[in-house]
Formats: C-alpha cells, sequence, structure tokens
DNA sequence: ACCCAGGCATTGG
DNA sequence: CCAATGCATGGG
C-alpha cells in the first residue's frame, strides 16, 4: 500500500470545514463523502484503481492550502494527478467566489449569509452520472428519506475497500446499476418509477447513448435540452445537473420547493411565491445564481432561515 | 394522529 | 388544463 502526499492551493477564501460539511450535509457522513477529526476523505474511483483521499488543511481561509494525501496499490504519477485532480474538482477548489460575494454585498439577506458562510465553495459530485442519479433519488422526497435511499444505493452497488478496518464507498458505475433489475432496485425503498428511470440512465450512461460525455462543451441550455431526453430527467434535475455535476455558474432550480420557501422566507415576507416570479427575481444574483442558490441552501440547513 | 417533505411522467377527468 | 398517483421516515 503506496502512501503519496500532495499539497493544493485553492482559490481563496476557501473554508475546507464548510466545503466538506456542505458535502456531507452538515452530518459526519453521507454516502460516499466523510468529514472527521478535521479530515475530508473519499474513495476516489480511478479507472481500475480504487484510492482513498483524506484532506485536511495546513494554511488559513484567506491564504488556503490543502495537504492531499492519497493511498492505494502501486500509485503512480499518473495516479497521484489524477486524485489530486480529482480532488480538487469534488471540493470545487478553483472557484473564484469574489465576484460572487462583491454582487452579494448589495443584497442585505444575502450579503448575511455570505459572511456567516465565508469561504464556502460548492462541492461537485465525481461525474454527471452520479449527480443524474443523485437527483433522482432526491426527487419530491424529503432530505432525511433521500439520504437513507443514496445511501443504500451506494453502499449496495458502490465500490467498497477497507482502510483501517473503516469501509469506504466510491459512487456506483453505471454498469453495476445497469444490470440490477427494477425490483433489485425496488428493494433500495425506491418507487418502480424512480427504478426505472435510475435503470434507464445507468444503460444510457454505460451504452454512451444518452449524449453524457460531452457535455462539457455544451452549453447551459444544450445540457438542459441533452438530459432532459432522459426519462425521469425534467427541468428540475437537470439544473442540478449544471450545479452539481458540471460546476456552471449560473443554474437555477426552478421547480424547488426549498428554494421558493427560502426566497419567499428572506425576501417576500413569508408569502408564498411561484416560479414564474422566482425566475425574474434571481436575475439580481446572475451571472452567479448557482452560488446565491447554494448559500440559500446552506442557510436553510445551518436553520438560519 | 395527521400532514408534509429540495419532482416526474403518466393517466384520467 | 387540472388533479391524482407512487417510494418511506421523522419532525411539526
Amino acid at each position: 500500500m503506496d502512501r503519496l502526499i500532495t499539497n493544493l492551493q485553492p482559490a481563496p477564501p476557501f473554508d475546507l470545514e464548510l466545503t466538506a460539511a456542505y458535502h456531507t450535509y452538515f452530518r459526519g457522513r453521507y454516502g460516499t463523502d466523510s468529514w472527521v477529526d478535521g479530515r475530508y476523505r473519499r474513495l476516489l474511483d480511478l479507472g481500475p484503481k480504487l484510492v482513498l483521499a483524506s484532506v485536511r488543511t495546513v494554511g488559513t481561509v484567506e491564504e488556503p492550502e490543502l495537504e492531499v494525501e492519497l493511498r492505494g496499490e502501486n500509485l503512480t504519477q499518473q495516479d497521484a494527478a489524477a486524485g489530486k485532480a480529482q480532488v480538487a474538482w469534488l471540493l470545487g477548489t478553483q472557484q473564484e467566489l469574489t465576484p460572487f460575494y462583491d454582487l452579494a454585498r448589495r443584497d442585505p439577506a444575502l450579503a448575511a449569509i455570505c459572511e456567516r458562510f465565508h469561504g464556502l465553495h460548492l462541492p461537485h459530485t465525481s461525474s454527471v452520472f452520479e449527480a443524474l442519479i443523485l437527483a433522482i433519488l432526491g426527487q419530491q422526497i424529503s432530505t432525511s428519506v433521500a439520504r437513507i435511499v443514496r445511501t443504500l444505493l451506494i453502499e449496495t452497488y458502490g465500490l467498497r475497500q477497507a482502510f483501517d478496518g473503516d469501509d469506504y464507498y466510491a459512487f456506483p458505475r453505471p454498469e453495476a446499476l445497469a444490470s440490477a433489475s427494477v425490483e433489485d432496485l425496488r428493494q433500495l425503498k425506491l418507487s418502480y418509477r424512480k427504478a426505472e428511470y435510475v435503470q434507464g440512465i445507468a444503460r444510457a450512461a454505460r451504452d454512451g447513448t444518452g449524449g453524457l460525455d460531452c457535455l462539457n462543451e455544451k452549453s447551459d441550455e444544450e445540457v438542459v435540452q441533452q438530459v432532459t431526453q432522459l426519462r425521469g430527467v425534467g427541468k428540475w434535475t437537470a439544473q442540478w445537473v449544471l450545479v452539481r455535476g458540471l460546476g456552471r455558474p449560473d443554474a437555477l432550480p426552478l421547480g424547488d420547493l426549498a428554494l421558493r420557501r427560502i426566497v419567499s422566507s428572506l425576501y417576500f415576507d413569508g408569502e408564498p411565491i411561484t416560479d414564474e416570479q422566482l425566475g425574474p427575481f434571481s436575475a439580481r444574483w446572475s451571472p452567479w445564481r448557482t452560488y446565491a442558490t447554494i448559500y440559500l441552501f446552506t442557510a436553510l440547513r445551518a436553520g438560519m432561515v
């Protein structure tokens, strides 16, 4: 078992604890990700190799520096580079928050939230496939049920490896979910409908038929157009793919009940609002609507709203 | 106890 | 066009 240490400089400000906490939904562990004893850990699926990444901060929020430890069998320099790049992506270390903060300063509610969560970057999923499946699993149900179902899926179909007696999981590969039957997936407390969606998307990803492999070159609108072709993916899910899977800065999950409620509470005196109102209203955050959304959700999870 | 939770596609009025 | 339907847990 090899052990490699490498350092990573995020774009300041960067707060590892907040960013990892967002990843784990402010719990010690959520599915593939954990934040324990000041270390963010995740099992990376680097082609055939499984590598455990363990990340801690050795800098400050304003002058951030991360120490990334990689553990696995026969690690090469390529593995080290790939692992480091994967960690940087998962933690969104390269995001430039300063322009967003400049914008938020003119929005009192958001300004307070940005101050409270200064240095929070937006974590990404390891792949568009992962973003799609996680979003499907979160459709319509409460966050606590979604957490149970997502964890079940990851622990049943994900890749597992133990380190120091603890099990770590990488997100299931498309082929693992593609070969599961709808009945198998229903064991994970999925509805028939969602089990079909998951299986269909896994097969599209496995066979390369969903156009999921070349989304990086497409515009936001083209991505939405492409992924909503998949059964089970509507505009809400497509927006979360832009946010979590592709890291686009100006996405807005219209249709999201929680987002409507947060905005209603902060800006409309608790008066319920519709997506038709939220769309034009969100123009004030453009071109950083993704970050605004993430900070608003974080405020909700932290009980500020 | 009861109702509601970070949607979606389908079916029936 | 509108309403109902289905996965299940925990908090209000």
